[in-house]
This record gives structure tokens, C-alpha cells and sequence, in this order.
DNA sequence: GCATGTGCCTAACATATGTTAGGTTCAATG
DNA sequence: CATTGAACCTAACATATGTTAGGCACATGC
């Protein structure tokens, strides 16, 4: 359902990788920055939908790098439920901090198709030796920590209706900034179970929900394709600021 | 209520900063290197509860550290809702990120009387010339994200008295790290009001859990001092493991 | 010593969301 | 072509939590 076989012949839409295009709307690099960064995604691993990327629990002397599909962050408690902390989708880090914490307390998983790259933790170590570099990764990281704040909020403080369109948005920005999403318009391949599970609500309101943004003639979501007919409306009704993604100040430094 | 005078007085059971006592339980330091972490801790300004520490859209030339008292992390909704992110306790950051990100995308206040140092951004940088304390400020602010994944989970899956007995014992054993917590005992100065910010509950109902807590004698609260009773059960009830504070590993580096 | 405010507590009632159950569609598979 | 399974969709009913309203206790300040 997620990936054609055609898209996957094509990684990215922009010309270098999603990891690149994502750094450079924050910090100025160089040919060669660029290039050792674009590096780490040649030869990813193909993997299907729903396969392990790691486990809470292991200690790996590499890291993942998201090339293309998504793929989730979770958590399962005693009683089975699954809470996702966070969705990742080409340009994502699924563990650098695993380096310093030393051992996951958490899982990944694929959502998607996807292609995902093996980094052996020296070629991270080389790369931040390099200043420019070093100070990506950072905010790199640091903006993953901002969306882990957002969603708090819109877990905690919003209704099922606004927390959805909430996400939306979000992904939308995320999205675009890759180069993955356009007009209003980009591929969402969450069945409702997993929106559900990402904002704490059971499948069957999710759909609810998604009924009535579809009567409501804000949005079209159909086989994995997302498209905002109204977009100013669906900030609006979300409280939604991207301020928190932290891309707006692409001109300075 | 929060401080007593003469708590003001000692700033930290321990007998170095708090801030010292939480980063040596994953790094090795140098007497240097502790000399110059309890440096910052000099000199902090005295603030009353309920204080502005700092404010969503500022860019500050410094950052803050708590060293006594208690803080909170938050973002306001348009309606006026208001949803804690973290608490902050002595040894805390609380904007660490923000010479990297630019601006704040969240507000931070007192919650106590409280004393928080201000800290040049060009302390921090020459402090983190010293690759073991820059390991351990990478180490602080990965475990911060990972206190704020154990929250979605908190908040999306459980329901109020699980995450209210989840945040107990996250707070025990934090506070317990540096040196503000034993025997299952702890200062806890939150209103039920500040609870139900942080949990996406209203006051209302924190009161109503923290009643049924009582009554089942699994804790006591009175007048901002917590004792837990039934650690085990609490622990148990609400499916809380240590792990994600990385602060287990002690004896390895 | 009275007034004021803040936090705590309780009760009656309202509602968003969960639960259970089952039907429909559609792509994948043998 | 029939079968299977996943995802989607819907409905009736259950409940955890929110809302509104007010009383009580205690500390603070005049």
C-alpha cells in the first residue's frame, strides 16, 4: 500500500538526500559537508512494512538513518497498548542519542516499505568532528525533543478533533521540508489504528474524527494519500504554530 | 508552603551542587571538572513562586539553572489551557537548547521560591571544551527527551491514577539523584492544579485520585511533603521502570 | 481579629471517548 | 475464481473524566 515499487526506484524527490535538504534549511554546508552527509545514505537496507529496526533494550554499535518510508517510535506497557512517541520519515535519526544513553529504552519499528541506512558509530564520530556538521546533528536532535513537547500538548490539551489535524500539520511542515510534500498535499500511510496509537485514542474514533473532517470538507485521506482542502482552517482549528520545528530563521547564520 | 527558610539556607543535602551530585552518577570527573560544574551554582538569584524564569519567543544570551526549588516547563493554548512539559528540579537545565535552536519555543516558570543561576552562553562553551563534561550535558539533555517520551506514554495510555502514581515515582527517583528524596519520601510543592497541567487532567480529578491514593494507604500528601507507603504497588499499579532515566549503569564510565 | 485569597475537597450532572460487535470493501494469495 | 485478512466503517452502549458550583481550612496582611 505505502510505496509503489516505482518510488522506490526514486529515493527523494530533491536532488541530494532527505537528510541533506533537512540540514541545509538550518545550517550552511559545504560541498564536501554535503557530500559525507549525502554518503550515509547510499546503500541502505530495504526493509518491509512492520519489521523490527531495533528494540528496547540493545546496545547496537550503529545507528539508523531513515532514507524513505516511515517508520514509528512506540512504547508497549503491561497490558499490551502501544503508545508511538514519534513518527519518522526520511531525514530522521531513529537513535543517535543510543551513543551516549547506551541502551534503547524504546522500540522502532517500520511502518512502510522503507529504506533504512546502517551507520557504524565511527563514520558519526568522524562527521562530528566537523563543526558545521556537529552543530546539525545538534539541532537536529534538539527538534525532535521540541515535537516530543508538542505532542504533549496535544495529547494532553486538545481534543481528538484538533490533536488530529494537530498532527497534520505537523507532518505537513516535516514533510515539505524534505521534499516530500507540496501543495497541501503528501502521503500519509497511517492506518487509523496507528494515528490512534500516537495519540492515544482508540481506531474507532480516530475514524470518527476523520469522518467528520471529511464532511466538514477540510481534508480527503484515501489509500495513504493525505490532501488539506483548507488549510488556514486546519491550523486555525488546531492552534497550530510551527514555530516549534524550528525552520523559519533558514536565512540567518 | 514550598521552602522553609531554612531550606533556603542549605542549598543541597548533598555536599556538592545538585547538579554535581546528578552528573557524576554517569560520567567520571576530575576535581577540575567538579569545580567548575559547582561554579555555576554560585551565585544564583533568588526568585519567588510563580516568577517568569524565561519566555516562549525569547533568545536569551544566557541560560538557567535551577539549584533550588522547583520550575515548570509549559506552552499555552488560545483558549488559555496551559500544559506542563517537565518539571524542573535542582541540578535541571532549563534552556540548554536554546543557544542552538534560537528561540524559545515554550515559557518557563517558578513553581516554588527558588534559586536558578544564570549562566553566560560563554561559560557553557568553555565548559564544553572539556569533552567529559560535554559528554555529560549530551547525556542530561538526552535523558530530558526521554522523560518527555515516558510522558505520551504517560499521558496517552494511562488513565489518572496510573499517571499519577507514574509521576510519583519518576520524581522519587529523580529527586533521589540528587539527594533530595529518601526512604520513599520527597518534597512534591505542586498544587492539584499544577498535577492536572502536567497530565492533561483537571484539578478536579487529580483531587479525586489523590483521595482513592489515601484511602488505599498507598501514599500521603500533606502540605508539599510526599511519602510513598506502598512503593512496590505504586510502582507495579502504574507499570513504571527506571530505565529510561539511564541513571542505572553507574558503574560502567 | 477580621478580611482576603488560595488551595483543598465534594457533589450532581454532562460529555468525549472507550468498548464491543459486526458489516463492507478490496487487495493479496492460492 | 474463491478465500483470506487487513483496513475501514458504523451503531449501541458503557464509563472515565470534565464542568459547574459551592463549602471548608488555613495562611497572610491590614
Amino acid at each position: 500500500m505505502s510505496l509503489s515499487p516505482a518510488s522506490i526506484e526514486r529515493p527523494h524527490c530533491g536532488s541530494g538526500s532527505p537528510l541533506v535538504t533537512k540540514l541545509e534549511t538550518v545550517a550552511k554546508l559545504t560541498d564536501d559537508d554535503r557530500s559525507a552527509l549525502s554518503a550515509l545514505c547510499d546503500d541502505p537496507r530495504e526493509m518491509g512494512p512492520r519489521r523490527s529496526v531495533i528494540r528496547e533494550g540493545e546496545r547496537p554499535d550503529h545507528i539508523h538513518l531513515m532514507v524513505e518510508g516511515w517508520a514509528a517510535r512506540y512504547k508497549l506497557l503491561p497490558d499490551g497498548a502501544r503508545q508511538i512517541t514519534a513518527f519518522l520519515i526520511p531525514g530522521d535519526f531513529c537513535d543517535l542519542h543510543v551513543t551516549i544513553l547506551g541502551e534503547m529504552d524504546h522500540s522502532i519499528t517500520t511502518l512502510t516499505r522503507a529504506r533504512v541506512a546502517y551507520i557504524p558509530r565511527s563514520k558519526i564520530d568522524a562527521l562530528t568532528e566537523r563543526p558545521r556538521i556537529a552543530k546539525a546533528f545538534w539541532w537536529a536532535t534538539l527538534v525532535d525533543e521540541a515535537v516530543l513537547r508538542a505532542w504533549i500538548v496535544n495529547i494532553g490539551r486538545r481534543d481528538a478533533f484538533e490533536a488530529i489535524a494537530h498532527l497534520m500539520c505537523e507532518l505537513y511542515v516535516r514533510m515539505r521540508n524534505v521534499g516530500l510534500a507540496d501543495d497541501h498535499c503528501y502521503e500519509l500511510p497511517l492506518t487509523q489504528e496507528e494515528l490512534g496509537d500516537a495519540l492515544g485514542l482508540t481506531p474507532v474514533h480516530v475514524n470518527r474524527v476523520l469522518q467528520r473532517m471529511r464532511a466538514d470538507d477540510l481534508i480527503s485521506l484515501k489509500s495513504g494519500q493525505l490532501t488539506i482542502h483548507d488549510y488556514r482552517r486546519l491550523e486555525a482549528t488546531s492552534g497550530f504554530n510551527a514555530n516549534y520545528l524550528h525552520i523559519a530563521q533558514r536565512a540567518e547564520n
